[in-house]
DNA sequence: TCAAAAGTGTTATCCTTACACCCATGT
DNA sequence: ACATGGGTGTAAGGATAACACTTTTGA
């Protein structure tokens, strides 16, 4: 019953917040966005925020029913598909300055939904490019890569780590190998360890803001790679782009996305805004329609800029017919 | 700030419990083990309960620091690999009985070790698969599944949904047939899904106990499916099974579980006891060899009852080398 | 001698990738 | 006419799965 004392200590530490954080994707004018709050709110300082909200477990029987609660009170919007994605609590991470460094544990979710028309309260469709430039190599490698990005985090590897930083099984170089593909190739998938790597090399804003030292070595460069974000909701966004990413080769989650008929160009058109890479259209097409996930509904679009394209469905069926129905698309260039 | 202190009071509310659960794993003698607390602590009551602590930021400066001090702390046992899992906040679930109903919010943890012989502090190794017995396919399907699962699962699938239980998205039927493989295959990570059948028919000792009315339609029979364990321990189980199962294919997480120089026979046969399946031996081994994750130290072992076996060890360097390093095995028969 | 496990080699099949090419519509 | 997107066919290459067979030890 001593675990019982100090768990009760533990919960009525005034330090520990505890709270819901959504990712909430939505796919306008083959641009993935995410949802975010407007600055002000919910102690998000002047930065673009995640929509936050408390867990009441009173008021609701689940993490997932309390989290559709809320934004649904907060912007209007009906959530359709929604994941857990992880529970992050790091100290420090969020010290504004001037104040103690607080504790949040805030559990993360991803969310989908259809078409991002609707009229929001007190929020705003964001475009997730903005906060992560490198990761959108529709038009190539992106120059951020090239000339900011590259430069900057090899010499950051060639610097000796500092000593309060934690033993890694790999080294800064094999890191940059891994996350940025550098004398490798890129995998679309690894958008936190990118993130991360930028982030401990002192290269996005958070950095400087959590008072990071390795974010003074850089002078008066000041390089402010994309977007930032309140607290750490950058971090959660990564995570939230990186799963999508992954998720999507074995799981049917684009149709999510999309509205019930589309044609398999706005398919692919989605697939390549969110994996941020391009793919080879007759591939594509024999993949998604052999592959059992959709199937012509019979009608036409003719407002395609060319021939009029057959409009597809999902097949729900898919599910229970295959153990990972997903669209298994090589990142391959055109 | 009406949102800060609605925040306020959710944290202070006393029904909110935050802990974190670690199912670790290791390997012995072919058998997959977890270390599972004496009961009696920590309120798990009758029933085995995996290692349970509080979260502390005062001490700790991550959620995973906090767990491997309370780790060491309770038994004794320096923890590898560690990875979260999920954070569990079902209300109900841990109704015992004559109590209200609380709510315990915990972050679940999968983590992996080495070699289970040291002396452990009131805690000991199980057997996972007396947990989830029907997950066992090494010698063939089990019995319990054709005896004793599918003719009840069958049943419950043709009987109507109760009112108070939500919508889903697949019927009944079709959940068995993508968690079961009845009528198609078996899919060996979904271990979650199937024990959230299993629980929402009422098969499992948990369900009565949370008193499910599902549980009382099957009269004095009293299946009992699995051994039972504390709270929704066994769901997080599960769930760090498939995860495991899962993310062996494309990580190298096996050579976590074993000693530093290994036969491939040993590897195999570790790969196995936690996907519970067999493998094809031949392919196996040229899988693991050309595929750059092992090579030969130059020992041999002779303690192998036949002929003398070469000795590997874990190339390290494949993580930098390929995107997706793991053990890409088909759960092919023998 | 036999059981048990270590190894090698070969073949058929499927899936992926890449390339070449034609079709229908609007401007 | 031409740009844009829709749509079909096919061949090369690599990975996978299945099979057959030999070798080396301990009991």
């Amino acid at each position: 019953m001593a675990e019982l004392s100090r768990l009760i200590e533990a919960i009525e530490d005034p330090q520990i917040e505890l709270g819901l954080n959504a990712a909430i994707v939505s796919v306008r004018d083959q641009q993935p966005h995410i949802l975010v709050v407007q600055p002000g709110i919910a102690g998000s300082g002047e930065w673009d925020a995640l929509p936050f909200g408390p867990f009441s477990p009173r008021a609701h029987r689940t993490l997932e029913i309390g989290l559709r609660a809320w934004v649904k009170r907060q912007t209007g919007l009906d959530l359709g598909y929604v994941e857990q994605l992880y529970t992050f609590g790091d100290r420090g991470r969020h010290a504004e300055p001037g104040e103690a460094a607080s504790h949040t544990l805030s559990v993360g979710y991803l969310a989908l939904t259809r078409g991002a028309g609707e009229e929001l309260l007190g929020a705003h469709w964001s475009p997730w490019y903005a906060y992560f430039p490198w990761e959108d190599w529709r038009q190539g490698k992106p120059d951020i890569l090239t000339q900011e990005i590259e430069p900057r985090l090899k010499a950051w590897a060639e610097r000796a780590p500092s000593a309060d930083e934690p033993v890694r099984p790999l080294r800064r170089a094999d890191r940059l190998r891994v996350g940025f593909g550098i004398g490798a190739g890129f995998d679309e998938e690894k958008v936190l360890e990118r993130y991360e790597l930028l982030y401990e090399a002192g290269l996005v804003a958070e950095a400087a803001r959590d008072g990071r030292q390795a974010a003074g070595q850089w002078g008066d460069e000041l390089p402010l790679l994309g977007r930032p974000m309140a607290l750490d909701h950058r971090r959660i966004l990564a995570t939230a782009m990186g799963r999508l990413r992954g998720k999507l080769k074995y799981r049917p989650l684009v149709f999510e996305l999309l509205p019930p008929e589309f044609t398999l160009y706005a398919l692919q058109k989605t697939v390549e805004a969110i994996s941020g890479t391009l793919l080879h259209k007759q591939n594509f097409r024999r993949l998604v329609e052999h592959g059992g996930l959709v199937e012509p509904t019979g009608n036409v679009s003719t407002a395609t800029g060319g021939r009029p394209a057959k409009l597809y469905r999902f097949r729900r069926e898919v599910v229970v017919e295959r153990p990972a129905p997903g669209l298994r698309v090589k990142a391959g260039r055109v």
